[in-house]
DNA sequence: ACCCGCAGTTGAAACCTTTCAAAGATGCAA
DNA sequence: TTGCATCTTTGAAAGGTTTCAACTGCGGGT
């Protein structure tokens, strides 16, 4: 009702109501300790007075906050968003609220996220980190805020972590291209700094050699980014090859760089799988959207997001919590753009 | 380095450094008024201890906050995630943070965290609401916390608010499709008791009957959602029209709508454009990396952000101000999917 | 009449930082 | 040497909440 004068105080409802600030308090967190009438008076002074509990005050008293927070590498890739969700719901039944911190892949806005979160004392930071092994994050666990990295695997075994076996995901999906009887495969990712491709591209490899297929087959076409754009570019290298050695299926190391191929493909006149089959990494929605369904590994997304929450939430509460990685079997998802 | 203890505060490493509580606060929020071996030996001893500022109780005596909360529908919809970087860009200028809260289309979910933020006191609250017109955002309004709602249109003007022509935007898809020829059009899109959808329909209608075509010839076919999902049975409705009746271009309200036409489009066999032009809305990434690639609306993402930013940041610190609604102009991008 | 226990209420202390008036130190001119 | 201006440092107060030991009434048992 009335306007930020001077931001009403429990003071100022506890004058109201004709209670002392105990009385406004045990409302506020205890209501069952206070008789009906009392309460009933307390609550409509605060009505009346517009007031709204100051959270830094509480926080700092109470010594504990409500906020879980996850810092994305990339608000704008469909797979953390869904990761999200998992948390979110997870974090919702311990009562506890989400923020979603963008790092956008940069070094410096991630500890300066880091830094920030630490002094709100949140309950604790979800984190998918461009650097795992970055001293920054050892740091933050090591000064008492929970902490667990999220979709990456680190050196060490003092972080928390939740992780999908990329190296089996890799395994998976050349596995299912061999037995639909490629012998001609290229793998398109990078770059290979970052562990996931690493590994994805590690998992073909021993997939391949398992099948006794020759090393030479198994082309590696290496981009700068897992992007969209850089999905077609691979496509027209892929074009460019002399038709006996063009590989007749791709496996790429995310969706969106199969999705950027699959456009290539199809826009300079070839039909997918036929010409070329693909297969995806991540299954997003939009896998399944394509014009022609996207064959992907699924990663699960909300498992990841749950299991981390349970994780951080362990760490904040259990006064006997161990450090553990967890790590999730991914899982093919056939469709139109391999079967035909 | 030292475990959570109980953590560090200012009056530890006043203690360590031999200074007082004072000359530590200077440290942190004035450092030229402190000499330069003083300065050393705090920052030494805050280093040495692991100390980390309590934001708590700096935003309780301090009175302010640095951060920005974006309230978005829905974070897996790539529209917002765009909007929201453009308010990082600009919220960081002018060193605030942005925590992402995502209420996943659900009021309730809505109200909480409006709830939490403004006890949180944050500098200020961007909001793409279920609904501009409730209750609870004049609320927030009006016991002081800024907030400007994105997006979003609402009915009086006691509020911020950033927005897109709708109606023009629906106009200019349709005229386009008028242009190319089509006299027989399809618009998809729903529910109507969405306000963005209403004016696109709208926008339409207006286009339709400025070119003097019968108004039976412009087809509406509602959907439940704005989804991927929908756009596709979407689609199948449209295949079952006997093809005399048939509208040979469709007007989707978003592009989700149009990637889920597109596909069961051409996975029924039927080509894009050519035996069915499609329009879609918001011009989001996948738009353009689609199979055939979408002529859309394109709505100006990052200046709604930043422009959001600065009208709450003007009514966070200019006692001066009066709150505005700004509109911006929507854009044709015209490609593939209606030019062949 | 007395004591006991219990439900409800109170008010001072504590949480950690920032702020600000004032004290202290230093250097320079007279 | 004194006085004055400038630069540093100090310490107490304030900010709004929660916590908790202590207090008040009141009804019941004896």
């Amino acid at each position: 009702m009335n306007a930020a004068s001077r931001s009403v105080s429990v003071k100022d409802v506890a004058a109201r109501a004709g209670v002392s600030l105990g009385t406004v308090s045990n409302v506020l967190n205890r209501p069952d300790r206070v008789s009906d009438p009392t309460r009933v008076k307390v609550e409509t002074a605060m009505r009346e007075l517009g007031f709204v509990r100051n959270e830094s005050a509480r926080q700092l008293r109470a010594g504990h906050s409500r906020v879980v927070a996850y810092v994305v590498l990339d608000a704008a890739n469909p797979f953390f968003t869904d990761v999200a969700q998992g948390v979110e719901l997870s974090a919702g039944l311990a009562d506890l609220w989400l923020f979603i911190c963008n790092s956008n892949n940069d070094a410096e806005r991630e500890r300066a996220y880091l830094d920030l979160l630490q002094q709100q004392r949140v309950q604790g930071i979800l984190i998918t980190p461009v650097d795992p092994d970055a001293e920054h994050l050892r740091e933050v666990a090591g000064r008492g805020t929970p902490l667990v990295v999220v979709d990456r695997t680190q050196q060490g075994l003092d972080l928390c972590s939740v992780a999908v076996d990329d190296v089996l995901g890799g395994r998976l999906a050349v596995e299912h291209l061999i037995d639909r009887g490629h012998t001609q495969v290229a793998f398109i990712g990078g770059p290979l700094s970052i562990g996931q491709v690493r590994d994805r591209w590690q998992g073909a490899q021993q997939a391949w050699a398992d099948a006794g297929l020759p090393p030479e087959s198994l082309h590696l076409i290496t981009t700068s980014a897992l992007t969209v754009v850089e999905g077609r570019g691979a496509g027209e290298r892929l074009s460019g090859l002399p038709s006996r050695r063009r590989p007749m299926a791709a496996f790429c190391a995310n969706d969106l760089l199969a999705l950027g191929l699959l456009q290539q493909t199809i826009g300079s006149g070839r039909r997918v799988p036929d010409d070329l089959a693909i297969v995806g990494y991540d299954d997003i929605e939009f896998a399944s959207a394509a014009a022609v369904p996207l064959t992907s590994v699924r990663q699960p997304r909300h498992e990841l997001g749950r299991t981390a929450t349970e994780l951080v939430i362990d760490e904040a509460t259990n006064p006997a919590h161990t450090h553990t990685q967890v790590t999730f079997t991914p899982e093919l998802i056939a469709r139109t753009s391999t079967l035909g």
